[in-house]
DNA sequence: ACCTGAACACCGTTCAAGT
DNA sequence: ACCTGAACACCGTTCAAGT
C-alpha cells in the first residue's frame, strides 16, 4: 500500500515519544516504516520539513479557543495549553524549540497569533504586541525544555542534590514566570500616580535606535 | 608539540565563528588541528563538553561588574552583555542555547547568579529570584537566536519580505522584552492603590501546588 | 601521559533507474 | 507518481597499541 504524508508523520511522532529526538532519524524513520530512506524525500523536502509537521502533530491541542476570556487570562490559558502539549510528548520541547527557530511550524505561528491579539487587547500597538508574544513563548519554550530535560534525569536515576529547587512543585515556578510577564504587559499599560508608568509609546519601527 | 585543551577550544571557537556550528565536529576539529579525532578524547569527555568549554569562552565578556548599580539597572546591563557576547560570534546564540539546556557552562551560571542577586535586591525571595533570572535568561536566548538567524537569512540575500518588521531596529525590539520582564518584577514590589499588587508571597516551595 | 590507527555503528541527502 | 538501490560525504565515540 502507498505511504502517505500523515503515516509519516505519525510514525515519527511515536518514535519521538518512546526513545527521545536522539533516535528520531530519517533513516530509523524509513526502517519502521519499511520504504528506503530515499522515500521520505517524495513527501518531505527534508528533515526539518517532517519535524515542523511533527511539532504541529504535538501542538494540535495547545490551540485553545480562549475567544471569550479577557486578555490576561487568555495569555495564561495558552501558555498553560502549550507548555501542557510539550510535555506530554519525550522531547517535545526540544523539538517544537528546534522547530521555532526554524520558523516551520504553523501551529506556533496560529499560537503566536493568538498571543498577540490578547497583548493588542490590552492595549499594545501591533509592532509590540507581537513582540510581547514572542516573550512570552520564549518563556514557555524555555521554561519547558529545562523542565523536561531535568524530568529526564530525575526518571533515569541521579538527580544532583541540592537541585531538588529546581524540580518541585513545577506547576507554581511555571505560573510565576507567567504572572511576571503579565504583570509586565499591565504595568506599562496602567497609569497609577506613584509607579512612573506612562502610556505604551511604541518601539519606534525601524527609524531610529533609541536604545544605548 | 602538545596539545592543550585552550588550544582545542580557540580552534573549535575559530571554526564557529568563521563557519557556523554545522561545522563544529569533532573530525574537523580534529583535522584543523592535526591531530586524531581520538586525541580530542582524551582532553574532553565528549561533545558536551567541549561545546560548553566554547560556550564560556564566548560568554567571557558577558559577565560585567555591576555590583554598583541599582537592581533594575543591573538586569538591564546583564541582559544586554549577554546579547552582545552571544552576538559577535557565528551562531553564538544557538550554541549557548543548546549549552544551557545541558547545563554545562561555568559562564552562564555565574550570569544566572549575578541576575538572582539582583531579583533578591529587588524584593524577591531566593527561589522566587533564581526563577525570575531564569527568566531573563529564556528571553536574552530566545530573542537573540531569533534575531541571530534573521540575520544570517538576511545576509545571504533573500530576506521574505513583509517581515521586515521583525528585522529592523533590533535594539529597540531587544530592549522591550527586556522592560516588560523588569516591569512585570517591579510590579511584585510596589504596592499601588489601583493595581491591586501585593507583596512578594512566593512560590510554595513543593509542598501544594497552587495552580489549577 | 598523550596520541595514533582502525574500527563500530551510524547519519542526511541525491539521483538514476525501475514500476 | 512513487519508490528502490546504491552511492556520496560525512558523523561521534571507543580502545588496543604505540611512544
Amino acid at each position: 500500500m502507498q505511504l502517505h504524508r500523515s503515516d509519516v508523520v505519525t510514525k515519527a511522532a511515536h518514535i519521538l515519544d518512546e526513545f527521545g529526538i536522539a533516535d528520531l532519524t530519517m533513516r530509523r524513520l524509513a526502517r519502521e516504516l519499511s520504504v528506503t530512506p530515499g522515500a521520505l524525500y517524495w513527501h518531505f523536502a527534508d528533515k526539518q520539513e517532517l519535524l515542523g509537521a511533527v511539532a504541529d502533530r504535538i501542538l494540535e491541542p495547545a490551540v485553545p479557543d480562549v475567544a471569550a476570556l479577557p486578555w490576561a487570562q487568555r495569555i495564561s490559558t495558552i501558555g498553560a495549553a502549550l507548555r501542557e502539549a510539550l510535555l506530554s510528548s519525550t522531547d517535545g520541547a526540544e523539538l517544537v524549540s528546534a522547530t521555532f527557530a526554524s520558523g516551520r511550524s504553523a501551529a506556533l505561528a496560529r499560537i503566536l497569533d493568538l498571543l498577540a491579539a490578547a497583548a493588542s487587547d490590552a492595549g499594545f500597538e501591533t509592532t509590540n504586541a507581537a513582540l510581547a508574544a514572542r516573550t512570552i513563548v520564549y518563556y514557555v519554550l524555555g521554561f519547558t525544555v529545562d523542565e523536561q530535560s531535568r524530568l529526564q534525569w530525575d526518571a533515569a536515576g541521579a538527580l544532583p542534590d541540592g537541585q531538588s529547587v529546581l524540580t518541585s512543585n513545577p506547576n507554581g515556578r511555571f505560573a510565576f514566570g507567567m504572572r511576571l510577564l503579565v504583570d509586565g504587559m499591565s504595568a506599562q499599560h496602567t497609569v497609577s500616580p506613584d509607579d512612573g508608568a506612562s502610556p505604551d509609546e511604541g518601539v519606534d519601527t525601524g527609524v531610529t535606535v533609541p536604545t544605548a
